[in-house]
DNA sequence: AAAATACGCTAACTAACATTAGCAGTATAA
DNA sequence: TTATACTGCTAATGTTAGTTAGCGTATTTT
């Protein structure tokens, strides 16, 4: 078939990673196929195996970039001197951002993880659940400073969450699509709902 | 192994159904084996196809129950004589209320609808399509009624429902659940979220 | 230029999958 | 009680899956 093109410094496995990521995107892990893989990458099946270890090893290495990338910022947000609620807005934003920019990656994170082995299933849970816990605790200070509604920060999360997540609908309803309009539509309803 | 019971006059389809429900919301419907549901069961693999068609036919008995279900619920909220706000509100309960009875299906329904077969991928497609349509439209009133803040009703619906089906994390990380207190919480923030 | 490594190919393997055929026992209705 | 439909079983079929072995060619390194 040819081999891999290789352009702009990315290297083959980094080439396979984002096609694969595009394909358990709109087929899902279990669906997809390491020889669908192999077509859009321009090889033959058995050829995948020279730049990586498994199917499972795909998934991982998306998953774990996300979660990675996620901790980071909320490390940079944890460390900032502001009022909870800008924190707040601020992670709404940089999910959103993360969501349109790294759209399969996030969204194969999103829905395809419990579909990763042990032990890096556990290990990406207790990374997940973390981060919630750190989200949870940002609105819980924003509640005792009376900048917030008396509400369960655990469920808010939830729902900023989930709610984020959710934009692959939209990916799907309209092509043509405006990133910051989305993000103050969003903050609108979401940080509004938590303002006191 | 023995024959499926048929208690509270279920018929042993509907029995199949539900554990199928069940099977497909743990593992996913690509992962998920009739040579499980069986198992679950309490049958032999081949001996289901004297109940069901076939795999997909659970799958899509699935979605359907629920897609129908909504837009009946929905037909009821749109004759209703009430403002925007109440309708939405009432819209929320029910949806969440879905999510704590139903688990299992609204679950995969949400989820899995995608692994659907023509023609019921097309038509639930359609259907998904038009109660969004009718719940962006509800908003849309509110808007004009000035009830509601100007804001893209599209997004509005996405983050109410994506806000909703992310409700299984909660099932997962809280055992004894409050389904009331959810609502109530879901409630301030979302509605609080559009009021204007 | 020679040696070593990287890469892609064909062919094959094993496992799991949904589903069907055909047969036997069991409940139900005549 | 006999006939009919129901329900379950074993065995088998055809597909598709992920992955490996082994070989040849291209590229990189020495």
């Amino acid at each position: 078939m040819g081999r891999i093109k290789t352009e702009n410094n990315s290297s083959r496995k980094e080439i396979i990673l984002k096609k694969s990521a595009e394909l358990f995107k709109e087929k899902g892990y279990k669906a997809a196929s390491m020889r669908e893989l192999a077509e859009i990458v321009g090889v033959e099946a058995a050829s995948l195996y020279n730049h990586i270890r498994s199917k499972s090893e795909l998934l991982h290495l998306i998953c774990f970039n996300v979660a990675t990338h996620y901790s980071a910022f909320m490390d940079e947000v944890e460390a900032e001197k502001s009022n909870s609620l800008y924190k707040i807005e601020k992670l709404i934003r940089f999910l959103i951002d993360g969501m349109v920019e790294n759209f399969e990656e996030v969204y194969v994170c999103d829905r395809e993880w419990k579909y990763l082995t042990e032990p890096y299933l556990s290990n990406f849970q207790a990374q997940r659940r973390i981060f919630r816990k750190r989200f949870a605790s940002i609105i819980e200070e924003g509640i005792r400073k009376k900048e917030i509604k008396k509400i369960d920060a655990t469920t808010a999360v939830l729902v900023i969450l989930h709610a984020i997540s959710g934009i692959e609908s939209w990916h799907r309803s309209k092509q043509k699509f405006d990133g910051k309009e989305l993000q103050e539509n969003m903050i609108t309803i979401l940080v509004g709902g938590l303002k006191k």
